[in-house]
DNA sequence: AGCACA
């Protein structure tokens, strides 16, 4: 088809326009050399760089037609070329009045993020351990997950620029921890940019999209408690129904795990409201109940494959269950209500180890108090943030982070991200991670 | 060295 002019593009019989196409750049010419090569004759409104399969072409937009005309007049008839890293540069009106403004986004703050992972099992990274991470930033509003030509990623919705900006200074170029990834995966980079959105659509809570501030949202039917049926994930492998019921099993059990245990390793996530054990095939299982699917689900995420205890000692395996609500009938030893205040308490005296700290011994059955005990500084500070905790913890407090204070991966000096296999450190209150070998959620080391 | 992209 021919051209709207009904002439061949090259010709030098172009109309003026306030945009310039140029050519013959060198490779990955920047917007700042264009500026400086249009500066003397006007105000450069617009840039676009690395245009073209080669990267060599550019356009430039001045501000008035006559600055346009000016800067075309004056190289037409310079014995001086217009040069850009003493590579002569071709110029001639665009065939277009202005530049559409495809810019990315990507330096405009905004409080939604663009994110890509990178790595060849980034597919892998589930939507809860990306709410982990960021939401150690601040409160996290919503996330989507969608896979492109550039790989997955997923959009990141804080509150304000301020918070998202926080999280992408500290986080991009940086890798997931590989504690709370799957076992055997490689590195995940993330790779993050501004977003043009301001506010997210999210539909359903499903395995690729949440939104934190509507806990009323409907589930997606793939993922309805109850339909016992198995989801696939992204990956293809089998996903369970999310329950707000968590089935935790004790792999190795050198130690006796008491309710009590139990209840302070789980509170660190959300108010648990009953917990029941019983045996079973051998082994030690015990039933956590949240009030809410989006806290047991950071539990899970948190917790399967570690253990309480150092050593490899009584590791956890952690599924949801088909189960909604618990029913206790009496509290003992093995099952216990703590949503009811005055059920009369069976006389316990908890098996405790060395490592619990004392005050644990015999502790009472207490009503959930809206704060995890926090038995020494080596525990894990984790704060769930989704709604529905309506503690008066700190919203924005998660996993790693002390609350109130600088997010860790910010800490000048703090190394959290590709920390040293194995440990699943986590921050203690200075903000560093904690390697020290009290620390009781300690991964299994393979070797 | 010859007109762009989500």
């Amino acid at each position: 088809m021919a051209s709207v002019s009904g002439q061949p593009q090259f010709r030098y019989t172009q109309p003026p326009s306030k945009v310039l196409h140029l050519r013959n750049l060198p490779w990955e010419c920047t917007e700042e050399e264009l500026i400086e090569l249009g500066k003397p004759f006007g105000k450069v409104v617009s840039t676009k760089c690395n245009v073209g399969a080669n990267k060599n072409q550019a356009f430039i937009e001045f501000a008035d037609l006559n600055q346009a005309i000016a800067m075309i007049s004056y190289y037409a008839s310079s014995s001086e070329p217009a040069q850009v890293r003493g590579k002569t540069v071709y110029l001639q009106y665009s065939n277009r009045q202005e530049i559409v403004n495809n810019k990315t986004n990507a330096d405009v703050a905004g409080n939604v993020l663009l994110v890509t992972i990178e790595g060849s099992d980034a597919r892998l990274v589930s939507i809860d351990v990306l709410h982990l991470v960021f939401s150690a930033f601040g409160f996290v509003h919503k996330i989507t997950t969608f896979e492109k030509t550039a790989g997955f990623q997923a959009l990141v919705q804080f509150s304000d620029a301020e918070t998202a900006s926080s999280a992408k200074n500290a986080l991009d170029g940086r890798c997931i921890p590989s504690y709370l990834l799957p076992d055997h995966m490689g590195p995940c980079t993330l790779r993050i940019t501004y977003s043009a959105h301001t506010d997210l659509s999210v539909k359903f809570q499903s395995h690729r999209s949440r939104d934190y501030t509507n806990p009323y949202l409907p589930v997606a039917p793939s993922a309805i408690d109850g339909s016992s049926q198995m989801t696939v994930g992204l990956d293809g492998k089998k996903l369970e129904p999310e329950s707000n019921v968590l089935l935790a099993s004790i792999e190795n059990m050198q130690y006796a795990v008491s309710l009590d245990v139990l209840h302070m390793v789980f509170s660190a996530f959300g108010p648990v409201q009953k917990i029941a054990m019983f045996d079973k095939n051998g082994g030690v299982q015990a039933l956590i109940q949240y009030p809410d699917v989006q806290t047991a689900m950071v539990a899970k995420e948190a917790l399967e494959g570690h253990c309480i205890y150092d050593g490899g000692f009584c590791k956890l395996h952690i599924s949801f269950s088909r189960h909604t609500v618990l029913n206790i009938k009496v509290n003992n030893d093995r099952s216990r209500d703590y949503t009811v205040p005055n059920v009369p308490v069976a006389n316990t005296q908890p098996s405790i180890l060395g490592q619990l700290p004392s005050q644990m011994a015999g502790a009472p059955a207490q009503q959930y108090a809206g704060m995890p005990y926090m038995p020494s500084p080596s525990q894990p500070t984790m704060h769930q943030s989704t709604a529905g905790w309506g503690s008066g913890q700190v919203p924005q407090s998660m996993p790693m982070q002390a609350p109130n204070t600088m997010p860790p991966y910010g800490h000048p000096g703090a190394v959290p991200f590709q920390m040293g296999p194995g440990v699943m450190q986590m921050q203690n209150q200075n903000g560093f991670p904690n390697p020290g070998a009290s620390n009781p959620y300690h991964q299994d080391r393979p070797q």
